[in-house]
DNA sequence: AGATTTACGTCAGCCATGTTGACGCTTATG
DNA sequence: CATAAGCGTCAACATGGCTGACGTAAATCT
């Protein structure tokens, strides 16, 4: 195993508090690592659970967002995901094909195709949730509040303001019926 | 465009300070939203810069480790991304080919490759370092020195701590004479 | 010294997930 | 009634993971 190989001169067991002049080099590069390898190690446990299912990342990201706002539109989706209708249109089909996932008629605007988890589809969705909780809870209880306030502003920051609304509205806990555009 | 449309009632400015009962599941999934799509906007200029090279992520991600540790052997490398050889096999071939990578025989022990990038190599990945750095730099301005700190002391805690040195590692300033395993 | 292990290279094929472009249908809307 | 919006779908392609198998040089163990 190479594994202990980088390690050289040791490192602190507890983050260094940033320096005044934090915007320099050093730090930089320390966020976007740490956030490289953070959201690795978030996301490793609920890999394997959907590998076992025949499942990747991507049915998990659209099983999410349907979880958390049931009944929220195609269109909706695919802002969330940024990515091609056609793309998503695979990853819905084996959804909807393992009836994880259903689809209706949009009620106010019949064009539109509403989805939401079956009883199924959000069992999963459950578990999955688990495997990125246990991880995110520990990481917090360690942390402490006032670490996930500043963590919370730090990434809030990366998102362009024009985009944060969308993003924001994914935590009103009402589910979504859309508004009329 | 259906943007405007996953808005409804209307988020606060300002990121909401950690409730008391802070592990509770509205606060992870906000963790793991916050940290998916900064993730997300952190790279995406990047992204971009690189397709315009013909390049993509697999590539930044090996220019920037080796732009961090010069001198860095293969397993080394192969045990930060955690992928297989042949996958880095495929990426360091094209670096090579277009000179922006090359490899030495190791001196402590000749069965290593030792990486280093190319002055190219250097100057394009410090353009893809810019890329993230202008998003990164205007987060932590934002967010202040304290939210930072909280923010690094979060994402450590979701890396499993055999994992940390290896990556703090990464922080320590000289460039990487491998040690003796 | 000889056997074994380590570090790396490589060929071949497969899979997941993104892309572009084109075309069609139903429903809303001006 | 014409146009636009929301969605479905076919086809082809690129990227970047994966497994499995096999080879070679250098270090290490006995």
């Amino acid at each position: 195993m190479a594994d202990v190989n980088l390690l050289r001169a040791v490192s602190p067991a507890a983050p260094i508090a940033a320096s005044p002049q934090f915007l320099r080099e050093a730090e930089i590069r320390r966020g976007i690592e740490l956030l490289y390898f953070g959201y690795s190690n978030m996301v490793k446990g609920a890999d394997v659970h959907l590998a076992a299912q025949g499942l990747g990342r991507a049915h998990h990201r659209a099983l999410y967002f349907i979880a958390r706002r049931p009944g929220m539109p195609i269109g909706d989706l695919l802002d969330l995901l940024n990515i091609t209708k056609q793309s998503l249109s695979r990853v819905l089909g084996d959804l909807q094909a393992r009836e994880l996932v259903v689809q209706t008629v949009g009620t106010r605007d019949r064009r539109q195709r509403m989805l939401s988890l079956t009883a199924a589809g959000a069992a999963l969705e459950t578990e999955l949730f688990e495997c990125l909780r246990d991880g995110v809870t520990r990481a917090y209880g360690h942390a402490g509040q006032n670490a996930v306030t500043g963590f919370w502003t730090v990434l809030t920051g990366l998102i362009p303001p024009e985009d944060r609304p969308m993003i924001e509205a994914l935590q009103q806990a009402a589910p979504a019926e859309r508004s009329a555009a």
